[in-house]
Formats: C-alpha cells, structure tokens, sequence
DNA sequence: GGCGATTTATGAATCGTTTCAATTATAGAG
DNA sequence: CTCTATAATTGAAACGATTCATAAATCGCC
C-alpha cells in the first residue's frame, strides 16, 4: 500500500541507497538528483517508515517520560521543558502517566524497554532501580526527574525542597512573623519532609520564633480548607501569625477557609505563604506568596543529561539540584 | 547486545519460529517446550524488539492523541479513558500536546505517520481534514474528539454543548432567576458559542427573562476576576441576579471578585453556574454548580469507535454525541 | 502393525530502511 | 592525454520478529 524507498528509487531513476542518503544526507548527493527524489516522493506521498528506521539503528528516536500525576501543573511544565530539548535534538517525548501507581508505572517500562527508548527520565515510586540498571546494560539509559538519585546510581536532577522551605519560613521571618504553622500531610513523601526541615532550620536562627506543625488528610484544595478551618476554631490568641504550606493548592485552600468567615485578615492578622507558584497562586482572592520551582528547566536539563548518557555510558553520574525561588505577592506582607 | 528470538531460540534448542509461537500462540505449543523457551528468556533477560515486531506488522500497536491542552483536566481524563480502552485492546497512547499551535499539530501528525500509527484521535485546530484524509488512505484512520465531525466525513465524539447551557440557564430560571449573564470570551471557538446559544433557547422559553452576553479578554481565572469585577462597578439595581459563565476557571474568577468585597452575596444576590465540573469546582469559597462532561468516557468512546474503523475502514462514519449533566451545588441554590 | 488425522516444530522468506565497501563518473594536475 | 584525487552512486547485507508452507512426530483406531 504505502510507498516505500524502492518504489521511490525506481521512480527517480535511482539506487534506494541514493534516496537514503538523499533523506539522511543531502549534502552527498548531487543538487539534480535530490531534487528528482523529492518530486518522486511528493508524487508517490512517501512517509518513511520509523520501524523499519528504528530497527536498522537498534535504538529508537524517543524519550520516555514517567510522571506521578500529569493533573499536575509543575509536571507538564517539566514534560514541557523535555519535550522542546527533545525536539531540538530530533527526538520526541512519550508521556505515561504512572498515578502513583506502581504497576501502570512497570507497564510504561515495558512499553518503553520494547520500543528500544533513547532513554527514560522518570519519578520513580516503586522500586526500580533494579530495573533501571537493567535498561541501562542494555543500553536505554535512564536520569531520575524531582527525586534525588545520590545513592541509586542514577543521574538525577531535583529541586532542593530544604532550601524551599528555608526561603519560605526565612520571609515569613523577616516580615515579623514570630509564631510559623506548617501545614502538611504524608509526611514520608520526601518533599513535604524537606520542605518542613527548610523551616525549621529558618525557624531555630531566629530566638522567639516557633514553628507548629499541622497534619492534614491529604494535600489537596479541600484537605487545606479544613486544615483553615480547625485552625479558626482555636481562641485568637493561640493562632499562628504565619502559615507555610506545603503546597499551592493546600494554601488555596486555607485562604478559603479564613476569607470565608472574615474572622482573619490575610495578610494582616495571618501571612500566608505555598509552594509550587500554580497558575492560580497569582490568581486567588489574596494573590499568592509561593516559592517556584524552575520546572520547565528541570525537564530541559534531564533531556541534556540523558542524551550526554547515552552517548557516552561511561560518563560519571550527576546529581543536579536546582535553587527554587521565592515570589513575594500580597498574601505575605503587610500593606 | 540484546537478545534476539535467535539467541533464545538456540539456547532452548527450538527454531526461531516456535519461540514466536510461544509469545504470540502459546496454545499451539507443547507445554514442556513453552516452558524450556520461557527459561531461556528469562535467563537471556529477552525483550522483545518492537520495531521489528512492527515493521513486519505494517502497523505499530499506538494510538496517537493529539489535545489541546494537558493543563486542562478535561483532557487529562479524556486521555486517561481513552488509555484505558486501548490498553484493553493491547494498545498504547502516546499524547501529544498541540497547545493550540497547528505547527505542534502539524509535528505531532508527521510523528505519527512516520510511526505507522494503529489510529489517532485529535482535537483539530488548523485545517487538517486533507492530511487525515490522506492518513486514512493510507490505512490510518481518525475519530475527532470534541469537536462535530459531521461535515469533516470523519467519526467524531463530543459533547452536545447547546444542551449544556440550556441546562444551566434552566437551571438557574427554575430557581426564579430573570436577568442572566453569559459570561465568556473568543466567541469563535465553538463550545463558547454553543454554550451561549443554548442558554440563549432556555431564556426565551420564559417571557420576562433576559440574557446578556459580557465579553471578556479571555479564559483563565484571571479574566474572570476581571469580568466580575467589572459587573461590581455598576449600580446594584442593573446587575444581572444570575451569571453563568463558558468554564468553571472563570466562575472561580468571578467568585474571587465577589467574595472579595463581600459588597454581593453568592447565591443569594447572584447565583453563579460554572462548566466543565473541574476539581476546583467542588472545592470552592461556595462550591460551585458547574456542567459536567463525561470526559473519560469521551475518549474511551472514541478509542472503541477508532478501532472499529481500524477493523473495517468501509464501516460508515458516526457522530456520537454525549449530553452532559448539571452538578448543582450551592453557588446557585438560596437555601 | 499400518494408515490417516492431528499435534508440534521447522526455517527460509519477508517487512523497509540504513550502511558501507565497491564501482563509476568527474575534475584537476602534469 | 594520462593519472590521481574526489565526488557521486550503487546494491547487497543487515537489523529482528513473524508467517506459512512443509516436515516430523505422535496418536488413535481397526
């Protein structure tokens, strides 16, 4: 049915290894002929076969990429950010979507070990690493996204979630915040422990100051909301002056909570500040403090060193860790 | 490097052709022999060559989808149902993000043509009915996803969003509501239109009712506020008592703007009517009556209809419409 | 024990591209 | 006009799984 290079070199007059070279190599082939191949392929509606190019070179001209939830702004701005190196480097990104899901997770490994990826960036959840190593002796080399590999053997590349929390606490600080609550949840997540151990090592610089830790359900919209709303149910006088959650969502939440009732005024009686600078961070009723991780960068330099991997496997692993940035907006400062 | 079904064909000392049976027809080979080759997998750590698979195949085991935007979560479930049929059928999804740009579009066809794709499902932007006509003549076959493919001559699978906004007008008539405004932007796009002209049919159903149409800059949370800020300007007595707005971000916008002041009640001076249901909506300061679509469904709809015509390319075309479902919540309900 | 039916196994041919050693054409130098 | 670089082109081999016509082994039955 589909044209193939033979059906195109006979129409061309020419060998199937002209037309390849004149697909691949141009520059090898004379001016005249290139041009009779190109209208031999227009005419016939030739489309190269990618299989067949792929099986010749062993190694496919994609990238796997395994992310925990793409619902998730911070994630698609990193597959964003994947996606445009990829692209300048003539390869394309392939998005699965794990969901926290250790089997879907395995599932996406095989597809990707099957088509002979370039290589697999991924946040890992369960254990692969075994798997992963597994890849990499076959020749798919693999970089950790959001997760630091220091001690799996992998390249990695995150953002340091201790200094994140540090930048957050240390402006709540410097605003004259004396009395800090932590909102979070799933505490063995290692963002949400780091973000807290940031603070608290802001928190303990600074003599008078205190830090409380909150536990709510979960770290959605509605889990922040309730966490705002115990903390309302307490006298005046034992609330908290400054909230850091642990995410943007969370603190959407809780300003829900507290706008609600009108009983506190953000930022007057309560600072507020979140994590992750969302789309809607800049938008809510109080516009957001938050802290921003460079995502889009995350994914752009996972690609860098995934592609320097797999051209030299022998190259040392890295470990990059990038700085994420503090946005002040009004939800934190005094007007 | 990698194992082939030659190594392990050797190593379990069958011919090539049964260590094929035994991955695609296990029932046709002898137990003890399945069991031989399966050791010699194991042992080779074989995996299977998809690029070879396919090539022989003609046809790659993909389903292309091309949305808009991953940041919608209408599209995220989309995806997830549409993942969900194919991987039912031994079939994988690679997403692709046009993020409204017919360039991306035009990348993410070239991809998949190139990689013999088994269908694809897409959200059109440009004018692509000639390249996919053009696919399907090659025996790749499409079904358009929210959008109506009745004049395209392709399937098509979405929402019938006349009936959608006539649900929310209705909804807030019903609830004694006189003065609506229709609050959207880009009146080109065909959902923004269809919601307005069936809210449009649900007001002239009653005498006394109006309906105004407020324009704004755009979609987002942003534009929202905006908008509802500037209905704030006017004087109490010429503000509409119901707004129904093109999407739940914008509703979340104008809730901002009106909560803010605390100068208009929700529901009870104005009701408000969001669509598309989106996670945010149940969650907001007053959780919000929204138009929920049946996105997961959409995409699994698609995908089954999409393999059907894989099967049968001389199958007649189909347009299957979806109705969506009003969620009511307390934004438009007085209690 | 012989015959046909059935089960199981074989291996060469095939898919379409790329590669590369070998060949032919072309140009420039002497 | 010959010889040697250089440029341009050729075409067979290879990639690895699948298929299918054919062969071999096994079984049941008279």
């Amino acid at each position: 049915m589909a044209a193939s290079v033979r059906d195109v070199a006979q129409l061309a007059k020419v060998s199937v290894g002209t037309v390849s070279n004149v697909l691949n190599r141009p520059d090898k082939v004379a001016p005249a002929t290139v041009e009779r191949v190109h209208r031999a392929i227009d005419e016939l509606g030739f489309v190269r076969n990618d299989a067949a190019r792929q099986l010749r070179a062993g190694r496919s001209k994609t990238i796997g990429l395994i992310v925990l939830d793409v619902r998730n702004p911070f994630f698609t701005e990193l597959a964003r950010g994947a996606e445009d190196e990829a692209a300048a480097n003539q390869l394309a990104v392939i998005l699965g979507n794990s969901d926290d899901d250790s089997d879907r997770e395995a599932a996406y490994l095989d597809l990707f070990e099957e088509q002979r990826a370039h290589g697999i960036l991924i946040t890992p959840i369960g254990d692969v690493t075994e798997r992963l190593e597994r890849l990499r002796a076959h020749g798919t080399p693999a970089v950790l996204v959001d997760r630091s590999g220091a001690d799996s053997g992998f390249s990695s590349v995150s953002v340091d979630d201790i200094a994140g929390g540090y930048l957050a606490a240390r402006h709540l600080l410097e605003q004259g915040r004396r009395r800090i609550a932590y909102i979070g949840a799933q505490f063995e997540i290692r963002q949400v422990a780091d973000r807290l151990e940031g603070a608290r090592r802001a928190v303990t610089e600074v003599d008078d100051a205190t830090l409380e830790v909150i536990s709510a359900e979960g770290l959605t919209v509605l889990d922040g909301r309730r966490a705002g709303e115990r903390i309302l149910a307490r006298p005046a006088t034992s609330r908290p002056d400054a909230l850091f959650t642990v995410n943007d969502l969370m603190a959407v939440g809780v300003l829900q909570a507290l706008v609600m009732t009108g009983a506190v005024r953000v930022p007057d009686d309560m600072a507020l500040v979140g994590y992750d600078d969302i789309d809607f961070a800049s938008a809510a009723v109080v516009p957001l403090t938050s802290v921003r991780q460079p995502s889009r960068l995350i994914g752009s330099t996972a690609v860098s060193v995934l592609l320097e991997e797999a051209a030299d496997p022998s190259l040392e692993r890295r470990t990059i860790v990038f700085q994420p940035e503090l946005v002040v907006r009004a939800s934190s400062v005094r007007h």
